[in-house]
DNA sequence: CATGAATGAGGATTCATTCAT
DNA sequence: TATGAATGAATCCTCATTCAT
C-alpha cells in the first residue's frame, strides 16, 4: 500500500467521486456555492479540475450531487431511530429516545447540510422542492406521528402536532446551525448535551399529562 | 429645463442610499452574496451600477452595509418590547408577551436577514462576529434574564437558562428561515400564528411552575 | 480632436461594432472560426476581451453578424451592376459589362467571405441557408435572367441557364478562393485580368450566336 | 479466450492507420480542424484516442497525413486520366475526355479534399504550399499543357493557357465545393451532368477553332 | 497493442471596478 | 451627482496530450 514511486497521478476511478464530493460539501457549507472555486474543490479532493468534469458536468451538477448524496444517510440514521419503537412502548419513552438522539444529530454534517440548502434554495429551485419532499415532510410524519400517537392514547396534551413538530425540531435546527455558523464566535460556548436536556424537561413538562391532569 | 423641485434631487441624493440598500438586501437575501450581480442590484434600487459606488467603496462594503442597517430595527424593536415589563409583572405574562411577539417579529424581514447572515457568515467573519456580539448576546440576556427571573422567583422550573434560550427562540428562528426559504414549496402551509400558540402552550407547561408542583 | 492625453480608453460607443466586426472578418477569414481567439479579435479591433461582449453576446453570434453585415455590401454592389441594363441593351452587351465588373469583385473581400462561409456552413447551418437564399440564390436569378433573356431573344445558343451560371461563375469564383488561399504560394502569380479577358473569350465564343450560326 | 484467429489482431493493427485517417477525414471535412475533437475522430474510427496516438504524434501531424493520404489517389486519377492522348489525338477528342471525367471527379472525395484545404491554408502553410505543388501545378501543367497543344496545333483560339485553366476547372470547383457545402440547402438541387453537359457545350464553341475561322 | 483516467494549459465568458463624459 | 462604456482579473469549462494499467 506504501506508495513506493510518487506517480504523477493515481488511478481511482471508483473512489473520486465520493472524495470529489466530500471536498465539495466542505467547500460549499464553508463559502457558499457560488464562493467556491472548482480549483479548491478539486484541490481539496487531491486531484485536478479536469478530473471533476470527468465525474460531474458542471458545477451545478456537482452540487445536485452533494446534496443528494449527503442527504441520503442522515435520512437512514432518522427512520432507523424511528423504527425502534414498537406498540407498547409508551409515548413517552419515545419520545425521550429522540432526544437522547439529538446531540448524535446535532453534531453530524447535517447541520452543514442545512445550512448549505437554505443559503442554495432560492438558487436551485429543485433541490429546494426535494429536500421539502424528501427530507422535511418525511421529519413530520415521523415526529408529527409519535405526537399524534400520544395524543391519541391519552399520553400527551391535545396540541397541533404539526405545529408541535416546529417546537420539538426548532432548537435542535438552531442548535445545528449554531454551530456551523457561530460556534467560533461565541464566548462562552453552548453545550449541546445541556440544551437538549433542557428541551427534554420543558417538552416533558408541557406535553405530557400528568396523572392529576383534567 | 428649469428645475422647478431642486429639492427632490436632494431628497433622491439622501435616500439613495437606503434605495440601494434595500435592493440589495432583496437580492443577497434571495440568491446569496456572490450571486447576486451589483448590476442587478443598482437595476432594482433604479440607478446604475457607477452609482452604487458612489456610495459604497465596493461589493463588501454594500454587504456589510445591508446588515448593519438591517439589524438596527429589529434590535431595537425587541428591546422595545423587554422594556415594558416592570418588577410587579409576574414572569409568565412576559414569557406570554413575548410568545405574542413572535408572529410579527416572524414575519418581519429578520427572517430574511438570520439566513443571510447565516449563509455568509462563513465569508464575512467580522459580519459573523458582529452579529453574535451585537445581536445574540443581547436577545440571550433578554430572554435569558427573563427565565432566570423566572427561576429566581420561584415562577419558573429550575432549567439552565441559557439552553432555554435556544429551546425558546428554536422554533421561531425555524419558522422565520422556513417562510424565506422553502414555505413557496411545502403544502399544506404551515401556520405561524398555531405554531407560535402551540409553542406557547408547550413552554406554560413546561416551564411555569404551578402551585402543586414540589 | 488631438489625443493630447493618452488615456486608458476611448468612449466609441457608434463605432465599436463596426471595428470588432472587421477584426473578427479578418481572423476568422485567416484563421478559421475556432482557431480565431477572442483575445485575438479584441486586440485587432484596438479593444479589450471585456469590450466584445459588450456588443456582442457570445462568438457565435459575432460569427454571424460578421457574416451578415459583410455580406450586405456585395449584394448591394451586384444588383446596381444589373440594374444598369435596359431593354436595348444587347445581352452580349451586359455579359461583357459582367466581365468587366468581375476583377473589382474578385479583389473585393468577397472572396475572403465566400471562403468563411464554405469552411463554417458545417458548423453553422442557419448561415449556410441564408447564404444561399440570400447571396446565391440571388446572384442566380441575375446571371440566370440575363442568360435566358439572351437565348430568348436569340442572341445566345440555347443552353441550360442554370448550368451556365455555375460554368459562368465558377472560374470568378475559383479565383477568389485562390487569391485568399493559394496566391502566396504560387509562382508565376496569376493575373486576374488575363483570366476575365481569357473567360470572356471563350464564352463570347461559346454562348453568342454569330450570324452564320443556324 | 483462445484467440482462434490471431491474424485478425494482425490485419487490424495494419488497417488502423487507414481507418483513423478516414474517420479524421470526414469530421475535418464536416467540422473543420479546430473544431473536430479527438475523441469523436477516435470514437468514429472504433478505437479510443490513446491509439490514436500511438499512429500520429499529434493532431497537426494527423491532419497532414489526412491531406497526403487524401490527395495521392486523387493525383494518380488526374494522371492516369492524361496518359490516354497519344499524338494522334485531335485536341477536341482530349478536351471532351476531360469533360466527361468531370462528373465522377466532382463526386469523388476531392471535392471535401478541396474545401478541407481551402478552409485550413492559413493555419497550415506547408500543407498549402503542397498542395499548390504537388496538386496544382500538376494540374495546371495537365491542362495548360493540353490547350497548349491545341493552340500550337492550331485546333484552338490562341488564349492564355494558365488562364484558360481556371476558366475550365473553375466550374468544376465551384461544383464540388457546392456538393459539400451547400448543396443540402439548396432547391431545386443542381444537376452534376448538366453542368458538365454546358460547360463542354460552351468550350467547344468558344474554344475550338472552326473550319470558317480566321 | 489498446485503453481511458488524469492532467493542465488554454480559451470563452462573467462581472466588480474604473473613469471619461 | 449620475452614467455607462471600457477594463481585465478571475473563473468555468474544454480538450490535446500523457501514462499507468
Amino acid at each position: 500500500m506504501a506508495q513506493s514511486a510518487p506517480t504523477r497521478w493515481q488511478r481511482r476511478k471508483e473512489a473520486r467521486p465520493k472524495e470529489i464530493i466530500d471536498a465539495a460539501f466542505t467547500l460549499f457549507t464553508e463559502r457558499g456555492f457560488s464562493a467556491s472555486r472548482l480549483d479548491e474543490v478539486a484541490a481539496l479532493a487531491g486531484v485536478t479540475k479536469g478530473t471533476v468534469y470527468l465525474y460531474f458536468p458542471n458545477k451545478e451538477e456537482l452540487f445536485k450531487a452533494v446534496v443528494r448524496e449527503t442527504i441520503l444517510p442522515n435520512i437512514a440514521q432518522f427512520e432507523a431511530m424511528a423504527a425502534q419503537a414498537s406498540d407498547a412502548t409508551a409515548s413517552v419513552e419515545i419520545l425521550l429516545s429522540i432526544f437522547r438522539f439529538f446531540p448524535q444529530f446535532i453534531a453530524s454534517p447535517a447541520g452543514a447540510l442545512l445550512k448549505l440548502v437554505i443559503a442554495e434554495a432560492g438558487n436551485f429551485p429543485d433541490i429546494a422542492r426535494f429536500f421539502v419532499e424528501e427530507v422535511i415532510q418525511r421529519a413530520r410524519q415521523l415526529l408529527g406521528g409519535m405526537i399524534q400517537r400520544g395524543i391519541e392514547r391519552g399520553e400527551f396534551h391535545p396540541v397541533d402536532p404539526a405545529s408541535a413538530v416546529f417546537c420539538l425540531f426548532g432548537p435542535a435546527a438552531l442548535t445545528m446551525l449554531w454551530r456551523v455558523t457561530f460556534a467560533a464566535y461565541d464566548d462562552p460556548a453552548i453545550s449541546v448535551d445541556r440544551i437538549c436536556q433542557t428541551l427534554s424537561e420543558i417538552f416533558i413538562g408541557g406535553l405530557v399529562r400528568r396523572d392529576g391532569d383534567a
